[in-house]
DNA sequence: TCTGGGGTCCTAGGACCC
DNA sequence: TCTGGGGTCCTAGGACCC
């Protein structure tokens, strides 16, 4: 039997949900009927389109490009900032109700997912039908609307969902894809990025219809082993199931955008040494152990690059973590003007068995953990000001991370 | 007044082992 | 002393997604 996945996707997630914020401030008009864009802020160099209303999509502004391009293109547009928390709120509502209907719901991200309706289609009849009745639940309760893709697999499922907008339903079953998916640009594939699509298109290949009738042996020598896969994804095939259980996180990581290009490390380390805080209490929020330590940067030039090194004995001790990012800092850091820089957290276990050296001290080690659960605990119930680490004391830069 | 932040997956090359 | 070769681990970088 043919499977019928529902992909649903949140209408310009971000604006629709800080419309609804602003509304219930008391707000006179709707952002979403205006010249408007959610986006970070300029003067912290984070200025950058987050989403847009249709209105000023129609001007031409574009998810990812500056605040600044924006407004020459749409000089009547608003800019409001993101309000992360508030989205989060929003994005689990939605999931709640939807899994009212079907426990086979796989979160993609924080404004979608996928749900298998096939499996609960004798509950509820005709998807299109059902598809309208969620599609109106959802704006009549949670106060946005969402698209519906309805197709045999969660890749069509998922094209179908943005072939046109907002509040729309649309179906890419199986015998529609050459008629509705063929005469697309490559470039509106699922996983054909920039990169990828420009070597497309030198090679020819301009329509999802030419990538589904290429030549695989050919295209091998230019995509290697993505080849298979990127061919099949423009003939609609995909056999990935729904996964509805929560998937563990494989790594964490926080950067940040520095206020200036920056090359001295006693304004690098404070900033360093906060992330160092903050990822480390993310990892034992989550009660794990981290293997591998990495130090992102960025150059003034955009480039990225980053040193790792892979731990003996995995650990979640703020100390430890702040100690090897510095190591890796001094070691990796090119001498550069540095414009971003982060910490992630990879290969996180469960348990640790020391693995003890001569050159380590195991008691201190676990006093140092230890001690952060008690200072993480502290923190939970009395707020972040009850205890600090006096060396971020006096830091203006602090504030930024809590 | 240029260009966020948090993820995942894949690949390539070197080291090392048998 | 004509320089194998497969497997695995580690590091670094790139592409893609929202």
């Amino acid at each position: 039997m043919k499977r019928i996945i529902f992909h649903i996707d949140v209408n310009n997630a971000f604006l629709s949900w800080t419309a609804l914020d602003l509304l219930n401030q008391g707000y006179q008009y709707d952002i979403r009927e205006s010249y408007a864009a959610i986006g970070g802020d300029e003067k912290s160099r984070r200025g950058i389109v987050l989403a847009k209303s249709p209105k000023a999509k129609k001007c031409g502004v574009v998810t990812g490009e500056t605040l600044y391009s924006a407004r020459m293109k749409c000089p009547a547009i608003r800019f409001y900032p993101p309000n992360y928390q508030w989205y989060q709120k929003n994005s689990k509502a939605l999931f709640q109700l939807l899994s009212k209907y079907s426990p086979d719901i796989e979160v993609a991200s924080i404004d979608e997912c996928y749900l298998d309706y096939g499996k609960v289609q004798n509950l509820y009849g005709d998807p299109y039908e059902f598809a309208k009745k969620i599609q109106k639940e959802i704006l009549d309760t949670l106060g946005f609307t969402v698209n519906i893709g309805i197709a045999n697999s969660k890749l069509c499922a998922k094209m179908a969902s943005d072939f046109s907008k907002p509040y729309k339903i649309h179906t890419l079953y199986n015998h529609e894809i050459q008629k509705k998916m063929y005469p697309l640009p490559i470039d509106d594939l699922f996983g054909v990025g920039k990169q990828t699509s420009q070597k497309l298109h030198k090679l020819g290949i301009h329509t999802i219809s030419d990538l589904a009738h290429a030549d695989a042996t050919y295209l091998y020598r230019y995509f290697k082993n993505s080849t298979t896969k990127m061919i099949e994804w423009a003939q609609g095939i995909d056999d990935s199931e729904v996964v509805s259980e929560q998937v563990e996180r494989k790594g964490i990581s926080q950067s940040t955008t520095l206020p200036k290009d920056m090359t001295r490390t006693d304004e690098i380390f404070p900033i360093l040494h906060a992330i160092s805080e903050n990822v480390a209490i993310s990892l034992r929020k989550k009660n794990k152990y981290a293997s591998v330590i990495a130090v992102i940067f960025k150059d003034k030039f955009f480039k990225s690059y980053t040193h790792q090194r892979k731990l003996n004995n995995p650990t979640c001790s703020t100390n430890e973590i702040w100690k090897i990012s510095k190591e890796l800092f001094l070691e990796g850091w090119k001498q550069e003007p540095i414009r971003l820089i982060g910490i992630r957290l990879d290969q996180l276990t469960d348990h640790v068995t020391y693995q003890t050296s001569l050159f380590e001290d195991f008691e201190d080690k676990k006093e140092d953990e230890t001690l952060d659960f008690v200072v993480d605990e502290i923190k939970q119930k009395f707020g972040d000001q009850a205890i600090g680490k006096a060396s971020l004391k006096d830091n203006k830069m602090k504030r930024k991370f809590e």
